[in-house]
DNA sequence: GGAACAATTAAACACATGTTGAATTGTTAT
DNA sequence: ATAACAATTCAACATGTGTTTAATTGTTCC
């Protein structure tokens, strides 16, 4: 361990700062921003959260659009087993819900916070937050 | 490839969702939730973003802590040499800028969006979103 | 029942990521 | 200049993560 040997240096600081994360639920946290750390579950969850305007058919409701995961494997160009591992944590998180439907699988939101995790992230990118 | 070799089953959703992903800067979204998603950085960054009130002397607003390297690293138990890692990770995305004053490094939030996606993220984990 | 196809799961692999200890750089004091 | 100490960088290692192919499960149609 290379830690400094000499003293805790800002006594005052780092008991405010453990104060702060006593109580925040890091693990989480940190869990939640890993999921979405990655392009192609970013992906399906902006995918997901596109709108589709006049539902060809499959209407149900505006609130988001609906694929199945043959159209996510084609969408990213990946197979749709790893399609159906991604689906599978961000379904864990709750951040995706399921609907059988024949022989497929519909994917669609199911938190109406991603929305705003992601427009809060797009703000941070565009402003040069390299 | 496992891929469905039928066809492009819903091209109308695929086209909506190929253009909801065509304007939007994906790969840095991503890096950017990757940087949050791990338990030490997202830690830092909720330490520096811990107010401390009664300034003890190294007074500089109230807008958020300041902490040097050693005691991040006292405060999450790990070499110095990894909070340098994680500490230039997070520079390099803006979200903390560094001052150094004698010896030491002084490490601060720079971002003032930061803060606002962390709330997302807790509103999210607190829903029982696993 | 069996065939066809979508989805999931399992096993295995390549690659990225976080950590460490050692070496180096930067700053202050003697 | 040398010593002391904080911070960074380097090299190396152990562990995770995302992907693939193959095998399995679930559903529809014949």
């Amino acid at each position: 361990m290379d830690v400094c040997t000499q003293s805790a240096l800002h006594p005052e600081a780092l008991r405010e700062a453990r104060a702060a994360l006593e109580g925040a639920p890091l693990g989480r946290l940190a869990e939640l921003f890993k999921v979405l750390g990655d392009p192609t579950r970013s992906g399906i969850l902006l995918a997901l959260g596109s709108t589709v305007p006049d539902g060809g058919g499959e209407g149900e409701g505006s609130s988001g659009a609906r694929l199945c995961v043959c159209d996510l494997a084609e969408l990213f160009g990946v197979s749709s087993a790893a399609i159906s591992h991604h689906l599978r944590l961000l379904k864990a998180h709750r951040l995706v819900r399921s609907r059988r439907e024949g022989k497929m699988v519909f994917y669609a939101l199911d938190d109406e916070h991603v929305a705003q995790l992601f427009s809060q992230g797009f703000e941070h990118v565009k402003e040069g937050g390299r």
